[in-house]
DNA sequence: GGATTGACCTAAT
DNA sequence: AATTAGGCCAATC
């Protein structure tokens, strides 16, 4: 595991109830703006940790990612448990639900970010 | 070890 | 305004 999926997990980690990120606040707050892929790649993975891969979504407030959860609904079900209003795939008020890491937190303080390592994850 | 592919985003046509 | 191309890091083939 690289540093950058730490990071990007430490940081939806970070992510409050009731919130929600996209990829490329997160990617962008890292420093790569352009690695937004990565970040859903880390994701992929993310869902053997304790991470809320469901507050993430796309920049449209889309939920692209709700296939990788169980059933078809299930990311729309966490969301919406959390007062969040989704209607086919889509964040009604994503402006309003919407959390910019770079607004509540420091980008320094993710440089000693402790690396979590995954316990079902191949050496 | 090279090539392809992702839960994406931005910039240039 | 809509489509295409490029880039990022890691994993899979």
């Amino acid at each position: 595991m690289s540093d950058f999926f730490h990071r990007v997990y430490a940081v939806v980690r970070n992510i409050p109830e009731g919130k929600v990120c996209s990829y490329g606040a997160i990617a962008r707050f890292l420093g790569s703006g352009k690695s937004a892929r990565v970040v859903g790649y880390a994701m992929n993975a993310s869902h053997l940790l304790d991470v809320p891969a469901h507050r993430v979504v796309n920049r449209n407030g889309l939920l692209t990612g709700k296939h990788h959860f169980d059933g078809n609904t299930l990311m729309q079900d966490l969301l919406a448990e959390e007062g969040i209003e989704v209607s086919d795939n889509q964040i009604i008020d994503l402006q309003k639900h919407f959390w910019d890491p770079s607004d509540f937190l420091n980008p320094s303080d993710f440089e000693f970010v402790t690396p979590y390592i995954p316990q079902d994850r191949k050496t």
